[in-house]
DNA sequence: GAAAATATTGCAATCGAATCACTAAAACAA
DNA sequence: TTGTTTTAGTGATTCGATTGCAATATTTTC
């Protein structure tokens, strides 16, 4: 998905909703868009040199969130983290590996939880819509000098 | 794991941490160890008559998944919520399975992640130790009459 | 293009989960 | 029991996140 297809599907599903097209939001996902890793709140806040008030953040990020726009995932921090949704094609979406010794979070593409769940009995008939992995370890950095 | 070597490994670990074995720990771990889903702090505090203050409750948790007695998860709510770790032999760990619809939380045994992972490449020579796997979707009940 | 309609933002106050400092109490060792 | 150390309880506080309301900005309509 390019950079440009993102911002037409943004728009597009902004636009479906029936929401405005706001400074606050279009520079708040344009953010996230560019970030290698996901943002907190408070990281976007600290970003923005504080030109966007922390209430509408919060307020746009859960917006966006409903939509599907974002995935928020909590790393154990305490607080939420939200980066770009992988978009209708949900072809590529990836996972984070977070080092319990720095806090850092990477990218971790190729997931195959959906091919193992089809050779899975998922119990109860649960029907799974998505799912979220997380591997928590130690990243190379820290291996060679531990912090 | 039994009832009682779970028990046993408890105080085990408490002994060799040097920490004491003082009532607020024994009902704690016997609440959770009796639940069928996680328990949040809130929930332990409610199910125990407000008997165990719920500083104490916040303190005990953090120190028993320090000692990696207790495992802390997220899943979405806002809040943590702990379970019995699944014991020193890691054979048989569980994820869990999120309905959307109602909140409700069940377990889901049969993890094949760690096999999954030897047949792929970890980015960055990162060391994986451990991993969260959360299953979202619809239970069978508001597959019928959702909520 | 200007004015009306209404969605959105910002501010102040507030909430709820979780933590801290401090004192009182309980557990263990001698 | 006595003394030492850990632990629990109390009150205050922090921090992430939300809410009500007035002010503002975006879209719509003329």
């Amino acid at each position: 998905m390019t950079k440009d297809e993102r911002l037409q599907w943004f728009e597009a599903t902004l636009e479906q909703a029936g929401m405005r097209r706001t400074l606050p939001r279009r520079i708040l996902l344009r953010l996230l868009a560019a970030s290698e890793s996901p943002l907190s709140a408070q990281d976007i806040y600290e970003q923005t040199d504080s030109d966007i008030n922390l209430v509408t953040i919060y307020r746009t990020l859960n917006e966006l969130t409903r939509l599907e726009l974002l995935i928020r995932t909590e790393f154990g921090e305490g607080f939420y983290r939200y980066e770009p949704a992988p978009g209708p094609s949900d072809t590529d979406h990836h996972h984070h590996l977070v080092c319990d010794s720095c806090g850092s979070i990477a990218d971790f593409e190729g997931c195959m939880v959906d091919a193992m769940l089809t050779q899975t009995t998922i119990p109860h008939n649960f029907q799974v819509a998505s799912h979220t992995l997380t591997l928590h370890g130690t990243c190379e950095r820290c291996q060679t000098s531990p912090k």
